[in-house]
DNA sequence: TTGTAAGCGTTATCAA
DNA sequence: TTGATAACGCTTACAA
């Protein structure tokens, strides 16, 4: 009998209209992300993640970029919840967003991407922050380099950067590193040439590095070195986040790389997790661990300009 | 009598429900968008200025990733108009895609971005394919390269790209020089070590060029020959797309730039133009004119490696 | 097993 | 000017 129904749906090329059954309150099938900034690579790799997981499990991707303005994000997290989704990946939310901690308190399931938010107690999915500077202080202090500058956008925007940042701070003493921390707004980078040189400047005879905290920063950290003539691997850089181009810009530019398909297919998992759960269990933390992609940026003793062909 | 319940709404926090709204047929203020490959800059360049021009209007988009796959395209395509969009940006869609056609033919507003799409009459906005490619061609011919490898991703897949290929070809001879097209498919780039050897190993003394089609290839061809250790200059090198790390690879890539956030917000405004029109008028199509960005690729007596600085 | 009815939050139409 | 009512397409609960 349902099969006649079934089949007739099938023949005339019926589909349920979404709309009608989100009014009555069913399963929408919908799940939404906010991202800080679309034309951030890593934001971009992880959202394909978690495309990629939400068709696994028959789920439909509706994203939004909120440019890193909290009156967009505010708009579009209303726009989501007005189409009913079933659980929210957010990768935004500078500060205590009020909305969003409403949401997590209503029982929507939410997955925080890369970063904690004060006052919600969430699902997090990320790097493992303190991992990634201790392998990158390891690395950096193996190849000999003695001053250390960790260049970051602004961290009060985003939580794992404070967290980097902190621990940055208390590590380098533990390894006899001469830490500095330089806290950079993208949009002005006239003060990054500026300290650069006062950085580099200083021959007190220490090799020293550069440490950016993210695939931005390592660009435009790059760029002020080009602009400066300085070779890369005697002044050593290294970044979180592996780019395109890394292994372009002779003689390589080390870095970190995330697991970002990974981290937004757990991202959806963990929104599955908690949906099928009745009752919420303790927000969980899943931390991942980057890998090393050692290049000449950071090879002190330019044995010949060899060029590295690791592939990401 | 009006503003008492206007103050009751504000007062209550009340927002209307766009399901219920979308159920009966209202305007739904959405906007939708079929991105073929997300992790492609362009695109991710390009959907940014329509979110922009969007948010000027008050609409919402709503961004969905095909991945290059015709059965994800339909999957989206369902799930967008379920939800009443009223308009509909298209950067996919390989052959003539039957969904897409009887869309358009129902009356919803279609901008084609960078391709055309056989049997679809509908607004498209991109590049002005032939006037790159002549661009392209007066620079190389300027700076002296008299043979030229056109390297393209498959041109079946997209009518830009197909363009672009028989402008070249036609314009070559024009200028008396020798042309060569490469069609590459990104997932297997074995072939294009292959080629590019058998391309640059001709010893007749002509200097040769390497004409990149988009910003993927670019990144291909320039890993390939720094993988063979070819110095960029004197073999010339030059892609449509600027890239990041463009200026970063010594001595620079010189590239066609595409004005992506005007493409964008042309696609809304045509999407807006179009809705306000009772009567469908014909076809509109917007044709944007490159920027060339000289570097030192295309440079070939290169007078010491001076690093380029121009910004995009 | 099959059929009917109410209700979800809007908008549009029509009467009062 | 205002208020009541039907309809959008679906789900769910209950009656036949």
């Amino acid at each position: 009998m349902q099969q006649r129904i079934a089949e007739a749906a099938e023949r005339l090329g019926y589909q349920p209209n979404p709309m009608a059954r989100g009014l009555k309150g069913g399963p929408s099938g919908l799940v939404g992300m906010l991202v800080a900034d679309i034309r951030n690579p890593f934001s971009v790799a992880v959202m394909h993640g978690v495309e990629q997981a939400c068709r696994a499990q028959g789920l439909s991707l509706m994203v939004c970029n909120t440019d890193n303005d909290p009156v967009l994000e505010r708009q579009h997290l209303a726009l989501l919840t007005s189409y009913r989704i079933e659980g929210l990946i957010v990768n935004a939310a500078g500060r205590h967003s009020e909305p969003l901690a409403e949401l997590a308190s209503d029982g929507l399931p939410l997955v925080l991407l890369d970063r904690s938010l004060e006052g919600i107690a969430a699902d997090e999915v990320g790097l493992d922050n303190n991992l990634a500077i201790d392998m990158a202080l390891d690395h950096l202090t193996e190849q000999g380099y003695r001053r250390v500058l960790f260049v970051t956008e602004l961290p009060t925007r985003a939580s794992s950067r404070q967290t980097r940042v902190a621990r940055f701070e208390s590590e380098c003493p533990e390894r006899q590193l001469a830490g500095k921390v330089l806290s950079l707004d993208l949009d002005d980078t006239t003060c990054l040439d500026h300290e650069l040189s006062a950085f580099l400047d200083t021959p007190d005879g220490h090799p020293a590095a550069i440490l950016c905290g993210n695939g931005q920063v390592t660009l435009a950290v790059t760029r002020a070195l080009q602009a400066r003539r300085i070779p890369l691997g005697d002044t050593g850089l290294m970044g979180i986040d592996e780019l395109d181009w890394c292994q372009l810009v002779t003689p390589g530019v080390t870095t970190l790389a995330q697991p970002t398909d990974a981290i937004g297919q757990a991202a959806v998992e963990q929104l599955r997790d908690r949906q099928a759960q009745p009752i919420a269990p303790a927000p969980r933390h899943l931390r991942f661990t980057p890998q090393l992609i050692p290049r000449g940026s950071t090879r002190r003793e330019q044995s010949a300009s060899t060029t590295d062909e690791t592939s990401p």
